[in-house]
DNA sequence: CTGCCGTTCTGCTCGTGGCAGAACCGCCCT
DNA sequence: AGGGCGGTTCTGCCACGAGCAGAACGGCAG
């Protein structure tokens, strides 16, 4: 594992990555459901670590496994996608990389903010 | 490359998994420019065939390939993947692999077709 | 101090991402 | 008939990185 955090490497746009965009996501309706990594990596059956780098953006995770966590957390693809899509527009309007990179910034004051997707329930 | 098509293999339910539904989109987006596969992929910098095989849904590509393409298609991540959702909903809705599978279904009629984004609503 | 939870490091294996080269398949030309 | 064109598919190749186990470490609450 080289260096992914390296954004020198590409000389991509600000443009956030899937990997990162999703992980952010994945983590996010984990800790909305007071899911602990271990809960989560073990209905999806795979390891505490891989999951956590996942979160992170750091690895880069196959359909099967997005399929595996999204299931493990009780969202569908389509949600998910659109949950991160309201990620990704939120992250272009505020900073983003402008300087220390600190995601969350938004947290919803009240304004649910982006589209949100569907409230699962309770 | 053994069988991305096995979904014997994990006992998944019919949710189309990411790559597919990504591929999918690609190929639309890209159908709707005009344009063809080698355009695209000189412009993203791959391949032809790696391009294809994309579209097709048989690999699995990386956060830094989905960038490329999407920047070669001048559409944002965020829009991709509202699309991408749109396609999921889509084919949940209508058979999807009950029976051969035929997406594209709701062609309509002559709409811009466009991003087109958020309708569903009703 | 002691767990609990998450992160991170090492280290390993094996799969597969991603390429080139080429053949092949419709399809539309004329 | 031939011949491009656009797309698919096959073979073969290599390096990288997915994904795991094991363990150590760093907060943070009790």
């Amino acid at each position: 594992m080289a260096e992914i955090l390296d954004f020198t490497r590409t000389p991509e746009p600000p443009e956030p990555l899937w990997r990162e965009a999703l992980g952010r996501k994945l983590r996010e309706t984990r800790e909305e459901r007071g899911d602990r990594l271990v809960d989560v990596a073990d209905r999806a059956g795979i390891s505490v670590q891989y999951l956590s780098e996942i979160e992170r953006g750091r690895k880069e995770p196959s359909s099967e496994m997005i399929a595996a966590v999204a299931g493990a957390l009780g969202v569908d693809l389509a949600d998910l996608l659109i949950g991160i899509a309201g990620q990704v527009r939120n992250l272009r309007a505020s900073g983003y990389l402008k300087a220390g990179n600190q995601f969350h910034t938004s947290r919803p004051t009240g304004r649910p903010s982006g589209p949100v997707a569907m409230a699962w329930a309770a």
